[in-house]
RNA sequence: GGCGAGGUAGCUCAGUCGGUUAGAGCGCAGGAUUCAUAACCCUGAGGUCACGAGUUCAACUCUCGUCCUCGCUACCA
């Protein structure tokens, strides 16, 4: 079933150059790719090994504005951090590129025009907002206004971030360009877009039937809730009216970009070319070659991306492999929350590598070990203490130190001949055969989990061995079988080095320095004799430390501190509205109402039915509470309601008025209720 | 509500095609040991596999329904 793949291209997703990094983006896909990849050179297989910065995109744009400096200054700044931290985390990939380099700008336009000249696109005209003194079309996030829902002043033209929910520009009330400031006007602009439909018999077969045994669960679970929803897969536009990115390169397209989405997967090509060219080969076959093994690592935000849009880019241009696999993992908590990059929830990856200096290794053991490989999974630095001291130290640091203190004390260091096996030896070295295929064949499935679980099985094999051989004991009677006990005892040491690179790779090239070894490739792992007798170890210190209660205890902290601040600067009490004349106020109409009735609204999550007695008769009301109350609670309530807003139809049913309610900081709501009992609809004024 | 992913030991998680007594690590209890970073090694306790039906000689596994968690999505007048 498994073919036998001539060379291998595997790409990690392109982090967006918006923010530094996180231990959420290693868990996600840079640290499962590289074992992936540190595996398969290690089996001396020819892979590409690809990624870069994306480095387009309005967050950009909008994150540049504030600062005040250009988009580029932007990308440069975390292009260059992004590169740095990956390299100390010793994420190895062959190339680094990014998608404003110009090779980028030329394989992705080139790759729109190939599929604009074969007829693709449909040519659409929508309208769009357009800020006339600015002179451009406004990207959703450039329009701000008032949310049609909640009434929130500051909403983006494409969501509101205060109720959350999704908006299209032209909803917001008062809409403002972020440019200028004016009120923008719509005008008309011509995009380009992909008819996905057109491509889903072809999706459907190739991910669900060609792939249902290989892929993963929940990336099979996404795909098929995209392809099998009820309307089908919807035209996507390819292109944005903007002038940060890749020039739309057809006529008529002037002040267009290509949309992000539409470039970013295209920088794992352009990345390739450019690797390529610095090594003088080919790029091709890594990309046209049906005996390449194509593999992209994402995390599940990616996954329509990678599986859908990007698969049908490829195969309508014609010449392209399709991905082999694409394994995505879940996300990662820290401490029980999302990490954010806005709420400064995480775990900063340059922060990290400060605060604890050469521990890399731990960071790759820990999120490798509870990696979000089947579901979201949490990260707490409770955690990570203990599998740093009862796993890392305990197991695998130990036995190491065990075997090489020995060594030291008997063979001052030099590594003793071996003699006649026992039966027990031979059993031992049976299993230690055994190791690197079981390894192997769970990277292969890419299980990184299962796999370093039996790495620290491999460890304790040798801790094992040396409890039950007891060379302590056996020196004072018999030398040759002591030797013989320690040179099976480093040759364990010897391959756990090699099975644990692509994991632990700072540890495995201490462990190669130690015993003198140039870097061992998989195919030597299983080899008893891997070691020759003779050589003298270097000297190296302990592998890993313990770590104190304190230090953890003061990462959690720093959390909390993070915490405390946001909670401090969320309370951004809202900002004055502008004034009123007496004639605006007077034309409310509140009053003070009892509710009479209040159920749940069926098939709704948020919304209440309301029956209220307003004086002047009995209304229906719908109300976004059902979260905040128990239907029962508010039944016999007085509370405050605006009697002469419009009615508004909700789930079919009309809604005539509002329950006016105070929101404090963290969301809860509160009725409005007048201190003694008083009449229902006694005017408010 | 719709779609997707999950619910298995105190905790974090495996469990492949339906097949004996449901596994691992951590934590806990006991034992053994002293080469080793109070580390290792051995033994043990612990489970209504979320719940309820169904199919089957046989269900953690397949089907249906219910409940709960997470993600996307709709509804806060």
């Amino acid at each position: 079933m498994s073919k036998n793949f001539k060379r291998y291209t595997v790409t990690s997703a392109l982090p967006y150059a918006n923010g530094p990094l996180h231990i959420g983006h290693l868990a996600g896909c840079y640290i499962p790719s590289d074992i992936y990849v540190r595996y398969l050179r290690s089996m001396g297989r020819d892979v590409a090994y690809i990624c870069g910065s994306d480095e387009h995109g309005v967050a950009i744009t909008i994150k540049a504005r504030k600062e005040g400096v250009t988009p580029q200054e932007i990308v440069d700044r975390y292009h260059e951090m992004m590169k740095g931290s990956f390299k100390e985390f010793g994420i190895s990939f062959d190339h680094y590129s990014r998608t404003s380099a110009p090779i980028h700008h030329v394989t992705a336009s080139g790759l729109f025009r190939d599929l604009y000249d074969k007829g693709e696109f449909v040519e659409q005209v929508t309208e769009q907002y357009f800020d006339e003194e600015a002179g451009q079309f406004l990207a959703d996030r450039y329009i701000e206004g008032t949310c049609p829902k909640c009434g929130n002043e500051r909403a983006y033209g494409d969501q509101c971030e205060k109720c959350g929910s999704s908006l299209s520009p032209t909803e917001l009330i008062n809409p403002k360009s972020k440019l200028s400031g004016n009120t923008p006007v719509l005008k008309e602009t011509k995009h380009w877009f992909l008819d996905l439909a057109k491509y889903g018999d072809f999706l459907k077969q190739w991910i669900l039937f060609d792939h249902a045994n290989d892929w993963k669960n929940n990336v099979l679970g996404q795909c098929r809730s995209w392809l099998e929803a009820g309307d089908g897969l919807q035209a996507r536009s390819m292109t944005r009216d903007m002038d940060w990115g890749i020039k739309v390169p057809v006529e008529g397209a002037d002040g267009k970009v290509l949309y992000v989405w539409f470039d970013a997967p295209i920088g794992y090509i352009s990345s390739t070319k450019e690797w390529a060219a610095e090594k003088g080969i080919d790029w091709e076959p890594y990309w046209k070659d049906q005996e390449t093994k194509l593999v992209h690592f994402i995390g599940k935000d990616n996954i329509v991306f990678h599986c859908i849009i990007f698969p049908a880019i490829l195969k309508t241009h014609g010449d392209f492999i399709l991905p082999d696999n694409v394994p995505a993992n879940e996300f990662l908590n820290l401490e029980g929350d999302k990490i954010s990059t806005s709420r400064n929830w995480a775990v900063w990856l340059h922060e990290y590598l400060e605060e604890f200096p050469d521990k890399q290794d731990v960071l790759r053991y820990v999120l490798t070990a509870n990696a979000p490989e089947t579901k979201d999974n949490d990260f707490t630095w409770k955690d990570f203490q203990t599998r740093n001291n009862s796993e890392l130290v305990a197991i695998y640091g130990n036995f190491v130190n065990r075997a090489v203190v020995l060594t030291h004390k008997y063979y001052q260091g030099v590594i003793p001949q071996r003699g006649k096996l026992t039966g027990y030896d031979e059993e031992v070295i049976a299993v230690l055969e055994e190791f690197p295929n079981k390894i192997a064949a769970s990277i292969e499935r890419y299980r990184f989990r299962e796999a370093l679980s039996f790495v620290m099985e491999f460890a304790r094999l040798g801790n094992k061995y040396l409890a039950d051989t007891e060379p302590w004991k056996v020196i004072k009677t018999d030398e040759v079988r002591t030797a013989t006990i320690l040179n099976i005892a480093l040759n364990i040491a010897a391959n756990l080095a090699i099975v644990s690179e692509p994991f632990l790779p700072f540890t495995a090239a201490k462990l190669f320095k130690m015993f003198g070894l140039e870097k061992m490739t998989w195919n030597q792992a299983g080899n008893s004799q891997l070691l020759s007798a003779g050589h003298t170890l270097e000297e190296m210190g302990l592998l890993f430390e313990k770590i104190e209660d304190e230090t953890v205890e003061k990462q959690v902290q720093k959390l909390m501190d993070t915490k405390t601040q946001n909670e401090a600067e969320n309370v951004p009490v809202t900002p004055m509205k502008e004034i009123i004349s007496y004639d605006d106020f007077a034309k409310l109409d509140m009053r003070v109402v009892t509710v009479l009735e209040a159920e749940p609204m069926p098939k709704s999550k948020k919304l209440l039915k309301l029956k209220v007695d307003t004086g002047l008769g009995h209304r229906t009301v719908l109300s976004g509470v059902a979260e905040h109350f128990d239907p029962a609670f508010l039944i016999g309530k007085q509370v405050t309601m605006l009697i002469n807003l419009a009615p508004r139809k909700m789930m079919g049913i009309d809604s005539e008025g509002m329950i006016l309610m105070a929101e404090d900081k963290d969301g809860k709501l509160k009725l409005l209720q007048p201190h003694e009992g008083t009449a229902s609809g006694s005017t408010i004024s």
